[in-house]
DNA sequence: AACAGACTCAACCGCCTACGA
DNA sequence: TTCGTAGGCGGTTGAGTCTGT
């Protein structure tokens, strides 16, 4: 059969989103909830493919998101996850939720991949990583060659420049660290932010603001099913969270893996999808013993950092 | 100040899978 | 079982912005 159009070509309008349409798309979500997206761009007039519409929503508009300012540790993650499932960014979204598979593709494309590829090249100079290492034994979907690369990425200059290691003032890596993760950061300090970006952050506040005064059924959290219940490993998201400048703290219980571990791409894209199908089975164990062992190393991280201490993230 | 090249990211495109008729 | 459709995902693009000269 051939591949039918998603939509109806005539007529739709492309390029980026106004303050207006992006009004009309969040006030409907708000009255009947994401999906069904087919419906959406017929009944509230917009003149946009229901594509269109579940990616700005899924990629912008839906509450939780952060924007920009990538942490080191987030960047761990990702090159992590990326050498052991590839370029399934949905299934690494899946570990940050408050990221956007976009989002993330976008960063691993323009930054990470670019410090790969440096630390490839430095890695060819310098003596591979002593066997011992803890993820030179993890398997990986991408290559042997792929996992040890972030090893070196504290030689960045890039990263040097956010490692809290490279820093020797902690109060300076804590200020870093927050204002780099602060939900508004972006807003107030990247410059290079579209004008209409603050107009979207205006948008996701009024959202933020009918969520919090919404019945719970209309919470982020409700649309997807409890995390903690679907996904173990959210409770570390939620101490990212935490990190991140939110309010969540989890309990140290909440650190700990909770038996059976779930498939990590149930939560699917940017935490609304459906369970996602068989092939995101990837070699599952690994990821989350890395990251039930991230978890734990982030308790200790975050004593560090109440403390005063300058912690380390164990990724670098 | 002006220009060119590099960079960023929002959005689109095309393919795939699930699901229902 | 087959076909049509909707939703989802990854790759790619292009416009806007930034940076260096």
């Amino acid at each position: 059969m051939g591949r039918p159009p998603c939509c109806d070509k005539v007529g739709i309008k492309k390029g980026p989103w106004t303050p207006e349409e992006d009004i009309i798309l969040v006030s409907y979500i708000q009255e009947h909830g994401p999906g069904n997206w087919r419906s959406v761009p017929i009944n509230t007039g917009l003149m946009r493919c229901s594509k269109s519409c579940r990616l700005r929503w899924t990629n912008y508009l839906r509450p939780g998101i952060r924007r920009g300012n990538f942490t080191p540790h987030e960047e761990g993650i990702i090159v992590h996850l990326q050498s052991l499932l590839g370029n399934r960014w949905a299934a690494i979204a899946s570990y940050l939720p408050q990221r956007t598979d976009n989002d993330i593709k976008n960063y691993w494309n323009i930054h990470l991949k670019k410090k790969l590829k440096k630390h490839q090249a430095i890695g060819a100079i310098f003596a591979p990583p002593p066997p011992s290492e803890p993820s030179s034994i993890i398997p990986t979907t991408a290559g042997a060659g792929h996992v040890d690369l972030h090893h070196d990425m504290p030689l960045s200059k890039d990263y040097s420049s956010l490692h809290p290691a490279a820093c020797t003032n902690t109060a300076e890596v804590t200020h870093q660290l927050i204002a780099r993760r602060s939900p508004f950061a972006a807003t107030d300090g990247d410059s290079s932010s579209s004008s209409y970006a603050s107009s979207v952050d205006n948008i996701s506040r009024l959202l933020d603001g009918f969520m919090k005064s919404s019945p719970p059924h209309n919470n982020t959290a409700d649309i997807k099913p409890s995390a903690t219940e679907v996904n173990p490993l959210l409770s570390f998201n939620q101490y990212q969270y935490h990190m991140a400048g939110g309010t969540t703290l989890p309990t140290f219980n909440d650190m700990l893996p909770s038996p059976p571990p779930q498939q990590p791409a149930l939560m699917g894209h940017s935490g609304y999808d459906e369970p996602r199908q068989q092939h995101q089975q990837g070699p599952l164990s690994p990821i989350e013993k890395w990251l039930f062992e991230e978890a734990a190393e982030q308790v200790t991280g975050l004593m560090d950092l109440s403390d005063g201490c300058c912690s380390v993230p164990m990724m670098f």
